[in-house]
DNA sequence: TACAATTCAATTGTATACAATTTAAAATAT
DNA sequence: ATATTTTAAATTGTATACAATTGAATTGTA
């Protein structure tokens, strides 16, 4: 009988997890090369497309980076001309961040990018909504720690 | 009627896949912190306790790393005295990388990690399976391509 | 055999990542 | 109102990551 060991799945869970990570974001690497940004400059953009505004800490929260990580990051995006930094006037400890209009523009060439992406993933549509659910699900738990 | 877009969920999967590898990641720090490994040298040194042998090429193909990161990675864990770095004498463009006694009675402080971070990822087995099987498959698709 | 092509680790350069510290601003306490 | 504490971004330092190049060793070939 073929014993099931348990505490060694576990083990080598984050492994394929960590190689997917990389190599999803080494996948991404040609389509987002096209739009002049990287995949942490990329999800950066995502989550300003959706929201216009933001500040360094608002990002923090959001992408589990840090200001070690961010600012030198946005001050590459703000030289390429997709953002503008600035000091809260209401606060000047936070620093703001906005979509300039050519920022704005890049969203439409961007739009390729996930169709791209979904066929390199390439699974069925539940097994994606398992795997999201899941990989949340771990996410949680770990939070909850 | 709630339209199920999965353009947009394909697009999100590389987040938070990217984000629980992260987490999972500095989860592990602190019980790594007491064997003086980072991740990456963490697994370097798993594979290592396998298989006892190995060689940059090797360690290379099986954890997706290239050379610009292990040549440093190596350096440092033949430094703390766990592993030896030698050419290989039939064929000298080869480094051959060992582990020393020292590395291999790391083993068994290593055997209580994998206990906590089940604790801290805290699936189901079932689930745990699920997940395992996903990722494999997002990767077997990638590598496809 | 000599020479070209290939292979492999190391190096160089750029970009995250994050811990720890610093600096300035704002909130709180005395 | 001033001193203390807290907050937020920037800075410093260490460690990945990986593309591109280099240099040495080996292999393939004319």
């Amino acid at each position: 009988m073929k014993k099931y060991d348990s505490l060694k799945l576990e083990n080598q869970l984050c492994f394929p997890i960590y190689l997917c990570s990389k190599e999803i974001i080494r996948t991404y690497k040609p389509h987002l090369d096209k739009l002049e940004l990287t995949y942490t400059q990329y999800i950066v953009m995502l989550y300003l497309w959706e929201k216009e505004k933001t500040n360094v800490k608002e990002l923090g929260n959001k992408l589990l980076l840090d200001s070690g990580t961010l600012t030198p990051l946005l001050k590459k995006l703000e030289t390429k001309g997709y953002i503008t930094r600035s000091r809260n006037a209401s606060d000047e400890r936070n620093l703001d961040i906005a979509l300039t209009s050519k920022g704005r523009n890049l969203k439409q060439k961007a739009l390729e990018v996930p169709k791209e992406m979904g066929k390199c993933i390439n699974l069925k549509e539940e097994e994606a909504i398992t795997l999201y659910k899941l990989i949340y699900k771990v996410l949680k738990n770990i939070e909850e720690e």
